[in-house]
DNA sequence: ACGACCCATAAGCACCGCTTGGGTCACACT
DNA sequence: AGTGTGACCCAAGCGGTGCTTATGGGTCGT
């Protein structure tokens, strides 16, 4: 009754994979070699872990309860291997960064130029998602360093994971220039809006509401230039972090900040215990010493 | 450069027995074999990872940092170990049932209770649906059971689903109790007809169509009450399955069973394999085993 | 000095596990 | 309806992993 490691990290490969044979051609094996030790883990494990079909697999419920934990796993056995590289010194180690697209344009590239500097031999990955993805990522074993941003603290759906937080930037009211400049957010129930990526979608909303109205979204874009664009030409009104202000401002926007919009908090997601192995604390070292681009507030 | 997961967890052995004898001694091994898998593994690792004494092996600095990550392997491992016995011993699991209106209503608040009784910890959940869009469902992942008919055998469309016959029932012609009793359908060819669901109805028209005719369908309703009503009044003539008019029977109805309707055959419709998982095949057994409630006919 | 531990290495052989080559099934395409 | 494709499983074969036995070095105790 006890489980082979070995087999349910192939199980996990084939879940990932979504098929038998597509992991066979990712292993480098053939179809039936999979086949086969999938056939000997579901003989362990008492009972069907995926169902066959004729395209692909599904798991079943005790497939996905196996899958949450091969995925933990994994993940121990990557860091225990990068860790023992370093220790070995026959290099400096692999981090796999992810990170919301506008940091991965900005900040990255500078951590990654310092890491470089200062720890050659450290190779980095770096892939893009939005914080939930970015965190389902590192806690399936498929990044070691999420970097993400929340408001008012870490983002929801930590889990098992660590929270290591970097910086906060005040969030921005953004309004045409020629307007009056409002005191508080109630003042704007009746413009409409523009909203942002999905999760700065929903904290303008939840704030609206919280200052006791629903705003109406009329356009919707996640780029900052094209926004500001927007509200200069009397299209909306948005809000901001601090940071996309400082990287691009419009001469025909005015920008207020607001209390009541919270504060966007920047961090670092990771694993227990990943923030031992050598290569991810460089990356995490040179990520929060280096000089923030997102700009802190003069109050 | 990757390390085999087996052979951490041989690590672990040797390193919390101290000795690479005693840990062969506990995996029930000889010596060497141990031995062997310790120097691939260092090999992998790229240094040692024990320091090889008279009196057993102490760590090195690497091995310690590979021992806390191998107790967390071997943690998760027993975890998912006994996660998995539990499914499979039936203490926990989810079986999500879709079942026809008229069946969730009588034949599965037996099975239910039944399994309720017998496995206490196993969770069921019901939805309705007719059978095409319950099978539908099945196929899409969002049940794992599906109970539906068909007549003269399983329903069309079942593709690549398997389909598991609990049991068969007649169907019967049911006109006004003064009519002359009819012995073959072409003789009702000129009456009006009252259709039921859209499934019946279109097996009604079917068996119409083989006799002949095309039924004038007049009213339409799927409740057997109502229907018996309408035909007690005159309103027309329609044809139910047994089960329907043992729950209930309008005394100015007459009722003939004819072969020429065919019968209305109930199952279970799930995924390949899906009847092995033991929640699943529990709920099954018990749908099939209990006293069901379509009522056999006489003949 | 000798036995009792610890360990590594070498050679042999069994069996695990991967491959090859069948075959079924469902679906899409002609 | 026939055919092609891609999914899966099963059966048989064979190479290599991995365990065994056998042997030897090393360091402690007595």
């Amino acid at each position: 009754m006890s489980l082979d490691a070995r087999r349910v990290l192939i199980f996990r490969d084939v879940a990932r994979a979504g098929s038998i044979s597509a992991a066979a051609r990712h292993l480098g094996w053939t179809q039936p070699a999979v086949s086969q030790h999938l056939g000997r883990l579901e003989r362990d494990a008492g009972g069907p872990l995926l169902l066959r079909g004729p395209a692909g697999v599904t798991l079943t419920e005790t497939g996905r309860a196996l899958l949450r934990r091969a995925d933990l796993i994994a993940a121990e056995l990557h860091a225990a291997d990068e860790e023992l590289a370093a220790f070995a010194q026959l290099r400096g180690g692999h981090v796999r960064l992810v990170a919301f697209p506008s940091a991965a344009a900005t900040v990255v590239p500078d951590a990654f130029a310092r890491l470089a500097e200062r720890h050659p031999e450290v190779v980095v990955g770096l892939a893009e998602a939005e914080p939930p993805e970015a965190m389902a990522a590192v806690l399936a074993g498929d990044a070691d360093l999420a970097l993400v941003f929340g408001y008012d603290g870490p983002p929801a759906g930590l889990g098992a994971l660590r929270w290591h937080p970097l910086d906060d930037e005040a969030v921005a009211l953004v309004v045409p220039a020629q307007a009056r400049a409002p005191h508080g957010l109630a003042e704007l129930a009746a413009e409409e809006w523009i909203g942002g990526c999905v999760r700065c979608r929903g904290h303008l909303v939840e704030c609206c509401e919280r200052a006791g109205f629903t705003p109406r979204l009329r356009h919707t874009t996640d780029d900052y230039v094209v926004v500001q664009n927007l509200v200069a030409r009397g299209l909306g009104v948005t809000v901001l972090p601090a940071s996309a202000l400082s990287a691009y401002r419009h001469p025909g926007v005015q920008v207020v900040e607001l209390a009541e919009l919270g504060r966007r908090h920047l961090g670092l997601v990771h694993r227990p215990g990943a923030e031992s192995v050598p290569a991810t604390a460089a990356l995490m070292a040179e990520l929060g010493s280096g000089p923030q681009s997102v700009v802190r507030p003069a109050g």
